[in-house]
DNA sequence: TGCCTATATATAAGAATCCTATATATACGA
DNA sequence: TCGTATATATAGGATTCTTATATATAGGCA
C-alpha cells in the first residue's frame, strides 16, 4: 500500500472522484477507493470523516442524513455545483504534478 | 504552479533525484527543481533546509561545508549508499500512486 | 443467550511537511 | 550606497495524515 507521506492530498481528489458517479456515505467511499485502486490507495475512516466535514464547509459536497433499509442512519454526500467545478482544475493540477515529477526523476508511467 | 496541498511529500523525491546526478547545495537544488520542471514544482528555501536536515539524520544524504570560488560558505550534499537504495522503491511508490489515481479518476497522462 | 464481525459515525492526540515571515551575511553592479 | 543575487537558518502556523478510542446496531453462530 502507498505510504502516508506520499498520498498526502489525494483524499480530496479521491472523494470528489467517487462522488462524481454516485451519492455515497463515508464508509462506502472508503470501500470504493480501496477496491477501485486494488488496495493501493486506502484511507482510514478517521481520516475520511474530518475531510468530509471540511469539504462540506468549503461547499464542495453536501451531506444529508438518510436511513438504510436496515434502519441504520448514515450521512450521504453528493457533489455540489461548486464541487463539480472544482474537480476539473484539481485533476489538471495532479496531471501537472505527474509531469513535473517525470521530468525531474524517472517515475515510471505504470 | 502546483499548490502546497498537492505537492506534499514530493520534496523528498525531488531532492534525492537532483542529487542523483550531482552533489549540490540547497540553494542550487531549489533552482534546479524549478528549472527542470519548468516552474511547475517550486520549493521555498524555508521548506528545503529543514527537509535536508531530516534527510541527513535519516542517513540518505550527507552534507559537507565547502567554500565557493567567491569565498562563500555553503553546505554541499551528496547521496549516501542508503539514499541511493531509497530512490528506487520511492519512485515505484509514486508510480503506484499515479496508477491508483488514474484508476480512480480521470487524471490525464500529460 | 452471548460473542464476533460488519456496518456506521465521531473525536482526541500526535507526527510530518508545507507555508509566510524574519534574520543574518557577502558579492557585484548601477 | 543601494538593490539584487547568493546562501543558510529559524519561528510560528496550517493542513492532513496517523493510531487509538468511543458509540451504536444488525446478523450469524455456538
Amino acid at each position: 500500500m502507498i505510504g502516508p507521506g506520499i498520498k498526502r492530498g489525494t483524499a480530496e481528489l479521491a472523494i470528489l472522484s467517487v462522488l462524481e458517479g454516485a451519492s455515497l456515505h463515508g464508509y462506502e467511499m472508503a470501500r470504493r477507493i480501496e477496491q477501485q485502486t486494488k488496495g493501493a490507495l486506502r484511507f482510514t475512516l478517521a481520516a475520511l470523516y474530518p475531510m468530509l466535514y471540511r469539504m462540506e464547509q468549503r461547499g464542495w459536497i453536501r451531506g444529508t442524513w438518510e436511513t438504510s433499509s436496515h434502519g441504520r442512519r448514515r450521512r450521504c454526500y453528493r457533489l455540489t455545483p461548486a464541487g463539480k467545478k472544482k474537480l476539473s482544475p484539481l485533476r489538471q493540477e495532479w496531471s501537472e504534478l505527474f509531469r513535473a515529477l517525470r521530468q525531474l526523476t524517472k517515475v515510471a508511467d505504470a
